[in-house]
DNA sequence: ATAATAAACGAACACCATTCGTTAGAGCGG
DNA sequence: CCGCTCTAACGAATGGTGTTCGTTTATTAT
């Protein structure tokens, strides 16, 4: 079948197709979603770089749809909003996380997320030298819940005896409650010290 | 070549390679493994269930080496003993990290680890039902930190103009050395308001 | 001595991502 | 309208992956 008269595939087909095979949690490949899609492998390289172009097209898509909402306000509502989007997104579309972690960002959106939070942190207060690695401390902070998210149910399986945390873990929420609680509690504690530090570099003045 | 008098392989010599494999740099495989240990992808089978043991067996090794060491003292130099403990661990070995995050813990030492976290947050003052939850905070921030390590140089990379983030980009540290400052700091800021919390909790008696 | 087990191999399977050459429709310049 | 180039599909092939199975033989246990 060569050349359709209408083209079956394109950049956004195959990013929109890319994102459902995801989040039905069928293990994600170039041949499984050439096969949602009805056509060959190789067609889509018509398309398409190769695999990690697919991915880079799957984090622009769920990003679009959870960034866009610029947050305004005071430096930590922004930090608080950008963090909760991007938990929000990362909770909704878990199974993209191990894709898209450890990749070079080049999505705009998403670039202007980040630079809107540098921004923000400039504006507090937070001087150049120490802005990026304030991001750098959320964006940790936030990907190391989502892929607390992300993993299983029990991220931890004593076989043995133990002095406290075979009782805790008894007794504990467990999955995406027990994930959300964690992350309001850490997005708050980072706060609190953010604030304090903040104030720390006002003084100083 | 079947059975010879003296066995070529054993989980030991297996997880040795696997370490030795993964740190090299070379992209991780059971037949890249058997390869490395001169020997038949089958051959493995017969002492190892599959990929996954592999992995955890690679856990077990890295953890073997940076934890047994447990902590002593305040509370807090606990906590920072660990994550510090964890972070060169991942340091050290950042080749290991995509590979064991979101698989279940069930390596008796790293949870004896946790264990020994949840114990001390306990002693200090933290309610049974907030350890666990601090836990969690406290790895998924090493965690988060330990993928920042793995990650390519350029977390981001603007393609067009910033309002703030490309101008920092320009002068900011890179690779190890930047994520290490983050690291400090993070723990910092993390530790700062863990004392605040717990200082309020005690009021509250 | 005989049986069971252990530990290697080789062959095969079903995937995977990717490349290349082929085919035929579409749109263009002449 | 002819012919050219571009496009977007296909099929076939390559070299990888993880895993299973049957076979062979050495070692160990009965």
């Amino acid at each position: 079948m060569p050349r359709p008269k209408v083209p079956i595939l394109s950049a956004d087909r195959i990013a929109d197709a890319a994102l459902e095979l995801v989040d039905s949690g069928r293990p994600f490949g170039v041949n499984a979603l050439a096969r949602a899609l009805g056509v060959t492998p190789s067609s889509l390289y018509n398309h398409v770089r190769g695999r990690d172009e697919i991915i880079e097209l799957i984090r622009g898509r769920i990003a679009a749809q959870y960034l866009p909402a610029l947050p305004e306000g005071s430096w930590d509502d922004v930090v608080a909003a950008t963090l909760r989007a991007q938990r929000r997104m990362y909770a909704e579309h878990p199974n993209a996380i191990p894709l898209i972690v450890g990749k070079t960002i080049t999505d705009p959106l998403v670039i202007a997320s980040y630079d809107t939070l540098a921004t923000a942190l400039l504006a507090a207060g937070f001087p150049d030298g120490e802005v990026l690695t304030v991001v750098a401390i959320l964006d940790s902070f936030a990907l190391g819940f989502g892929l607390d998210l992300a993993s299983p149910d029990d991220i931890w399986q004593p076989q043995g005896p133990t002095e406290t945390l075979g009782r805790l873990l008894a007794g504990a929420e467990r999955g995406a409650a027990r994930s959300d609680r964690a992350f309001e509690e850490g997005l708050e504690l980072l706060l609190d010290s953010l604030r304090l530090r903040l104030s720390r570099l006002r003084e100083a003045d």
